[in-house]
DNA sequence: CGTCTATTTGAATGTACTCAAAAGCGGTGG
DNA sequence: CCACCGCTTTTGAGTACATTCAAATAGACG
């Protein structure tokens, strides 16, 4: 089965002809490594699913760095949420980390969707809830936990991206620089 | 006009038939200090409005320090949601930081009322949304700032809590030591 | 007034960062 | 096929930011 419909009917149940009219919204694309699709300004006007490879989240603070905030591998939905929820001007980049497709579905489709089959709504609110739990978490961890244990949430989080991802990404996602994660990696 | 009317009024219009349904499933609570509402291991059952004084979640590590991870003072919602969301046990401590006077909405009720009025499923959304996007300015503003900034960001955040709050409070918040956060305010 | 808690101050320590340089690795073109 | 280039990772030395522990001081409350 499709990655999407198997993500989706983790919480609602889609007949044969709303998943047909589902997918008439949805636009696939083909994007290949190290493409941005979003940055800093943008409005964010899709949810972006990824049927294959894997997309990132980050800011880039006023001294230059890159802070990742988030990552997409397969069967995982991304957006600057910020900027899809207010329709403003977000501060996210979005990046392909290797060759990907996703499946773009447009703010304005999907408020035609809410309307003609309602219990998407539900589906995106829970979508919304688990985003925001898992965010509740991350604060959490970065106040509670030591960089050695924030790097093991990251492998429990994304086992698909331990040995896929640059270290230079996970080091910036757990808060630390790439120097400072291998020295952590080499003692343990 | 009631603080709860005129939150939920930022959002949706209700009739007056709406709204007096609406309080008549909420219930009012007086509480002193330093209370607890919930622990580590309950259920959270009920989203709480704060009508007046204050309430702080914090959380206790296994060395047993606790982090502040949010504070709700009048006019502001606070819970665990992700006992709230889930129905599992959460890990958050919610205590009032002053005399207080609370409305709590219990998670059934608030059922019955998505049933009766469905615009407030709209206004719950909201607030959700809003809750998830000022948690990933969190996420961000820990990864990318300083503890000088950070405690700017508390500042913008929560102004009438900057002489409110015991400073250990603040410094737990942003994620330092009462000690550091001491010589840090001395130092600006 | 006395007790309890919060805040300040100082010294020693540790964790993580910066900067610099070397080593490793992957892709590309000759 | 291999040599080179660019980017990532490693290593080391010196430094900065934040912590721990201890003790003194200040405030709040009964």
């Amino acid at each position: 089965m499709e990655a999407l419909l198997a993500n989706i009917s983790r919480y609602i149940t889609l007949t044969p002809g709303e998943t047909e009219r589902f997918f008439s919204l949805v636009e696939e694309k083909k994007i290949r490594k190290k493409q941005l699709l979003l940055q800093d300004g943008d409005i964010c006007k899709h949810s972006i699913f990824v049927k294959q490879g894997c997309l990132r989240g980050y800011t880039i603070d006023k001294q230059g760095t890159e802070h990742n905030i988030t990552f997409a591998p397969a069967g995982w939905w991304i957006a600057d949420l910020y900027s899809l929820f207010t329709g403003k001007p977000g501060q996210l980049f979005i990046e392909t980390t290797s060759d990907s497709v996703v499946q773009l579905l447009s703010r304005e489709k999907q408020e035609q969707l809410f309307q003609e089959i309602p219990k998407f709504e539900r589906f995106f609110r829970i979508l919304t809830e688990n985003a925001l739990v898992s965010n509740q978490q991350r604060v959490i961890d970065n106040l509670s936990l030591s960089a050695q244990e924030r790097y093991l949430k990251f492998c429990e989080r994304y086992p698909s991206l331990i040995n896929e991802l640059p270290q230079k990404h996970i080091a910036s996602f757990i808060g630390v620089t790439p120097e400072f994660f291998s020295k952590m990696l080499s003692k343990s």
